[in-house]
DNA sequence: TCTGTAGCTGAACGTTTGTTCATGTGAACT
DNA sequence: AGTTCACATGAACAAACGTTCAGCTACAGA
């Protein structure tokens, strides 16, 4: 193994690509901005990633991977439906929350169809699962009955919320805690509280 | 007048620009695309406006004045709270719906701190809007208490929520009554349906 | 018909972009 | 000490960028 580590020159570019990325979007960073954020030559990139967007496409993918691992354990922790919900938005929210950097590059996307496949597939995801625990929840009479699909929207919708405030205006944001109780108060059959 | 219009020319500009600037993000757009996009040359551009960032500004303002202009009207027209709350967020989301285009160009943004003022003041605004509303609710004794500054975060980041899903997501849209009836079910003291 | 001018053009300029490649460097072997 | 080769460099290239400006066109008023 040589001294001039290449796993260490990866993954200092891997560092500085999120960072540079994520503030200046894919479109406003340059290799050259990578580069110099990385301590490393121009042609040094070239060595590990075919191009920009192989670079570009291997953070994302990784990013989503993560939140998709830690979210879906959510659901077999729980005992009630409800508690299954306030277990899923919590986990979203705070891996949201720590993984702020890596998430912010989706927010500053260069065009529509760049990497969308792996953020459809992503979203799909996310929603069957909340439909799941609804779903659930109604069958065993634990919340009244709704419209899944509608809801579940909805409910996905509040923390795709969350992650762009995240990105824009990071004052915005609110506890797992609050969120659950609201929604949970309107999904279930006896008021409670 | 000349028959070559300046009124007609600029009109034509703007359209162009919220056309491109929406598929491609500020960065990913060049004035060259505007100009072909507007039948018009690229010096002509310079005409109007005094730059691409000018430009650019002149179109998010107008989105966010004529979102605003709309919301702000939803308030008087209710009697109670609850329709209050209903009113302002079917308003909300079937202008957004409306003005798709314009809304869109925010999702591309080229730098955090680009235009944000603009989008800082509107932000507070809504939220504030939201609060007054959420405590007049409790005030009269609609809503059971709760903590109101936290609540209309959660509001507002389900509509925020909705915006981004009309940027990335079209089909993860929901209705606005439903929206309402799954937050008021939560917010009246008295379960109803 | 001629003239003034508002409206418009697109070649040209200086930068910056993504990418390549001839060249250099140094740790690990014999 | 010599050889090897993975790792690293940055000048160079073509393409695309935002912006400028000398010159054109077409209309209004004389």
């Amino acid at each position: 193994m040589n001294k001039r580590s290449a796993t260490e020159s990866k993954s200092k570019i891997i560092n500085a690509a999120i960072k540079v990325f994520s503030e200046n979007g894919y479109k406003g960073t340059s290799m050259r901005m990578i580069a110099s954020t990385a301590s490393i030559s121009v042609g040094g990139l070239y060595l590990y990633f075919a191009n920009k967007e192989d670079l570009y496409l291997t953070l994302i993918k990784e990013a989503y991977d993560e939140l998709t691992r830690k979210v879906t354990n959510a659901r077999n922790e729980a005992g009630s439906s409800s508690e299954a919900l306030s277990l899923f938005i919590s986990h979203y929210i705070n891996t949201a929350r720590k993984n702020r950097e890596l998430i912010l590059i989706q927010g500053r996307e260069h065009k529509f169809a760049f990497g969308m496949d792996i953020k459809r597939k992503f979203f799909r995801d996310q929603k069957n699962i909340i439909e799941g625990i609804i779903q659930q929840g109604i069958t065993s009479g634990e919340f009244s009955g709704c419209n899944v699909k509608e809801t579940s929207k909805i409910i996905f919708c509040v923390l795709r919320g969350f992650i762009l405030s995240l990105i824009v205006e990071p004052d915005a944001l609110f506890s797992p805690e609050e969120c659950s109780n609201l929604i949970l108060n309107g999904l279930l059959k006896g008021k409670q509280k």
